[in-house]
DNA sequence: TAGTAACCCATTGACGCCCAAATATGCCCA
DNA sequence: TGGGCATATTTGGGCGTCAATGGGTTACTA
């Protein structure tokens, strides 16, 4: 389709100096015949090396409720997030329908040898995708775009963001990441 | 009655490192014209795997008293269950109602050696199943649910979360499994 | 003896794994 | 600073293995 290799177009990953990795930065990688896409490089050993002693070599997608995308953790977030659900009354409407929409609709995607996965209909479906995948890195997850959609999203973000004079509130400088603390 | 694990799972399941498997994602497995239902591989090892010592090979099921599907757990988790209920006030009416709901109605459902169960007619006709069934990963125990009446349901949950901005609650993030840490 | 239940086998097809080719990216040297 | 080389990723495919299905058969029950 358009522009064939704008990958690359920044870091991917950087290492915040003890061990939790920033997912940072844009990657076009296509799909294949059978459905595979390679999931960068950077994200893939962001995700691992976070979590090494897990036994799931792979990932969790699953749709974004807000966008025409897909979001992308590793099985502790996952994990997390289906800790979160549970902390909600059981049978009550509210974890009900966060189950539903998160963890109903997750998938867990195992990387093939060559760090491939294949992303499943369902999801292509709900992200419009097809032929090239835009992996955009989001922190200590990252998400999953067709290229076109995201240039558009992108571009309305943006503007939204001059025209409102958009302000980031900022925390303590030295405080530590989120996960560090709080442990013994 | 609270939340008793902090497992969890997958598009099928995964082994979080520690013991408690996650049960995430969608399957669709046809009856054949035996009764029988393979349960996804991932849900039958997610479970049994949790209790390798269990005496039971299977599941057990009951109706589900909020919708029109069939809640499925594996043993340990059943008699969590029949204690929260022991726990209730004796003889009170809720106590009644969660024991004829729950336990009364729920059925053992011996895996074959290929890993299929027989759904009793019971069970099938509260959940409107026939021919197909969607089997749902909700952490660690999963809902089985009529293809159809599952999406019409999903497609309600995810317009309700899309429209009233849903979030979810996070616990604090600590990377530690819930039933790690903090006990002695 | 009819009906049901549990087990064993065979078939089919999707998925995961291995190997090889084609591209990028980073580094070294002129 | 530009070219070229060595290395690391991304792509393509072929193939074997395992999970999902369909049936046949035997063991029990009623």
């Amino acid at each position: 389709m358009a522009n064939r290799r704008s990958k690359t177009d920044a870091g991917s990953e950087v290492s915040l100096g003890s061990e939790m990795p920033l997912l940072v930065g844009k990657h076009v990688n296509k799909i294949d015949r059978k459905g595979r896409v390679s999931v960068p490089k950077p994200f893939r050993d962001g995700l691992l090396e976070a979590e090494p002693r897990s036994s799931f070599a792979g990932v969790y997608a699953f749709p974004s409720f807000k966008f025409p995308a897909l979001e992308v953790c590793d099985e502790s977030y996952m994990a997390w997030m289906a800790e979160s659900v549970d902390d909600m009354d059981l049978f009550s409407d509210e974890q009900d329908d966060m189950s539903s929409v998160i963890l109903e609709n997750a998938h867990p995607l195992p990387f093939d040898p060559e760090g491939r996965v294949v992303l499943p209909a369902e999801l292509l479906e709900h992200a419009g995708i097809s032929g090239e995948v835009m992996f955009v890195g989001s922190g200590e997850r990252f998400r999953v775009w067709d290229p076109e959609t995201y240039r558009e999203h992108s571009k309305k973000a943006f503007e939204r963001a001059r025209a409102s004079g958009a302000t980031l509130p900022r925390r303590p400088r030295d405080r530590r990441r989120r996960d560090e603390g709080s442990q013994p």
